[in-house]
Order: C-alpha cells, then structure tokens, then sequence
DNA sequence: AAACGCGCCGGGAGAGATCT
DNA sequence: AGATCTCTCCCGGCGCGTTT
C-alpha cells in the first residue's frame, strides 16, 4: 500500500486493511461496510466524548435540534431506537441538564422532550465534529466517487428493507438474543446429558 | 497474550396509566 | 374496551481497561 499516512495507525487497524487489501480483497461487502461503520462511529465517539457527549446521546440531540418538543415515543422513532433505550437515555441526558421532559396541558400521558439552553448550545459544537468526521472519512474521493457510494449506499438500504418487508409479510422475525441464548442453552444441556449417558455406559 | 470485569447500549416483554 | 404511551426489568453484545 502506497499511502504513508498508513504508518501511523494501530497494529488492528493494519490488520484490518491488510486483510481488504492483501488477504481478501473481494471478501463480502457487508463486512467491508461494518468495518467503515465502524471506524465512522469510533471517530465520532473520540470527539463527543472530549465534550463528555456518549455516542448514545447523540442520536437523540440531532433529532431536538430540529424538533424539539416532540414527545417521547416520537423521539425514539426519530432517532431510530427502541423506547427503552431512549427512555434510559433521556434519564441520563435530563440528569446532564442537556434536556428536560414536561407534560403539555390536557394531556398526561404524552411527556414532551425540550431542550435546556444548554441542549441547545451543543449544536454548535457537536456538529462541526461530525462534518469533520465526514471530512476525514471521504478524503482522497472525487465527487463522482463521493456520489456513486451514497447512491450505492442508497440501494443496499432500500434492497434491505425490501427484503425485510417481505420476510415480515412471511411472518418470519428476528429471533430475541435471549431466545437465541436459551435454545443454545438447551442445545447444550442436552449434548451433556447425551455425553453424559454415553460415559455411564461405558464405565 | 488471554481472561476477566465493568459500563454502556440495544432490544424484548410486560405492567400500569391515560386517552379515545 | 381497546389503543396508546411511558416506564421498568432483564438479558445479550460490544468495547475497553485491568488483572493474571
């Protein structure tokens, strides 16, 4: 690889792009994309936590910034996250005076989220961070190129729900991580019980 | 270097309050 | 009564720092 700048980065970072460049350039691209997501995230992190920003937080501020006062199931549709993780998100963001939460009269059941002055005054921070980030990721790319990869970008996202539409229509979901970890479970206490029988009636 | 523990976050499920 | 919304609890994944 020709790029000196290279020389500067960690041992796993080497090993990343040693394994897209030299190992297997062709691998798939849904690893490749989680690489880039990955060190998008990371770079982001490592400027928002200078500030004492979390990267979960950061979802939900973007989204006030240009709604504020939505409530907070709105919130989380918004931001792309479940209500629980925004509900303990908030919690802590209230704590941090970045936001406060108030019921609107005649209704109170809906809690609406504001931003604080302080909430408010981060934009100005925060988002030159991010358009950094963005800056930094795309360097070396033409604008032809930069337009190619959000096109692209563009269609796995739309292949994707498409194909997830249609496995909703068949019924099929996503199996829960706990599901998943209690079929393991049992698929394991099984095996040792099949293991086990086999050594009582050897001995 | 590997194992471990911790904290944060995401997600599922359900209870309880409130609205229509 | 049924729908909607908030909140809580629990568990798993992940990254990171510390310990062995």
């Amino acid at each position: 690889m020709g790029d000196e700048r290279l020389d500067q980065v960690d041992d796993t970072t080497r090993s990343i792009l040693d394994h897209w460049t030299e190992f297997a350039p062709d691998d798939r691209l849904a690893h490749l994309l989680r690489d880039a997501s990955r060190g998008v995230t990371r770079a982001l992190q490592l400027r928002l936590s200078e500030h004492g920003i979390s990267f979960g937080h950061w979802a939900f501020l973007r989204v006030l910034w240009t709604l504020d006062g939505i409530s907070q199931r709105e919130l989380a549709v918004q931001a792309g996250l479940m209500e629980s993780t925004t509900h303990t998100a908030l919690n802590r963001m209230e704590e941090l005076g970045h936001i406060e939460r108030r019921h609107k009269p005649g209704n109170r059941r809906k809690l609406h989220v504001y931003l604080t002055p302080r909430g408010r005054a981060l934009e100005k921070t925060l988002v030159p961070l991010a358009e950094e980030v963005n800056r930094i990721a795309v360097a070396g790319l033409s604008a032809r190129q930069l337009e190619s990869v959000r096109k692209a970008m563009l269609t796995i996202i739309t292949n994707l729900a498409l194909d997830e539409a249609e496995a909703s229509k068949r019924g099929q979901r996503i199996v829960s991580t706990r599901d998943i970890g209690r079929r393991n479970a049992r698929a394991a206490a099984k095996k040792k019980a099949a293991t086990h029988k086999k050594d009582a009636t050897k001995g």
